[in-house]
DNA sequence: CTCAAATATTTATATATTTGCATCTTTAAA
DNA sequence: TTTAAAGATGCAAATATATAAATATTTGAG
């Protein structure tokens, strides 16, 4: 009986705010540092994509809120990753379809 | 030798484009519409999904411009397709992380 | 050539995003 | 309890997007 917003506004809101978490170029590049399942912190991430510490933490800010990653606390760090393993798919997708 | 684009910046910068051009409520309507090789004129969708026919256009024509659609004119009418079938993937990917 | 149907484009206002800096907060170690 | 590392948040200027109404373009029929 839940299942009333199969093709609902709110489902395809919901559907569009996942995507456009996704949509942005320091984004996908997360996300692709978080495939197969692993974790990394704020600070790997940073370091790895030589941005910002603070941009960096606001752009998984936006992918936690929106339901794209996780995020774990142990001690001073701050693991994030993969909410749905299956969001791989979607970077994936997207990457063979830049291919040409 | 021309695929020095590997995880360049403009790969990132193309991926993005392309997600952030489906990460709209209305557009993903659309592509639901266009599963499975569908083609539909700008009056059947706007029809469908009951939007103004000049929002309709435009929705489209973000999703032809940034290479998520292919349009076709035949006559009067304009026929919009998926640019590669893959992307469904995507679409389903999102409605079943959004799920529960 | 003229008209109407089907699309596309323009425009303007309102709203939302991006990014880096400065500033907090949290936590472990000394 | 002081300190430093790691992360999060507030802010503001520059950009980018959304929306709908009005207007323009394209094309086939007559």
């Amino acid at each position: 009986m839940e299942e009333v917003k199969e093709l609902s506004v709110e489902r395809l809101e919901l559907a569009a705010t996942m995507l456009k978490a996704m949509a942005h170029p320091m984004r996908i590049a997360i996300l692709k540092l978080l495939e197969g399942g692993k974790r990394l912190t704020v600070t790997e991430i940073h370091e790895l994509l030589q941005i910002e510490q603070s941009t960096t933490s606001h752009h998984l800010g936006i992918l936690r809120d929106k339901g794209v990653l996780c995020a774990k606390r142990d001690g001073k760090n701050t693991y994030y990753y993969l909410k749905y393993e299956m969001l791989s798919q979607i970077v994936d997708c997207i990457h063979t379809c830049t291919c040409e």
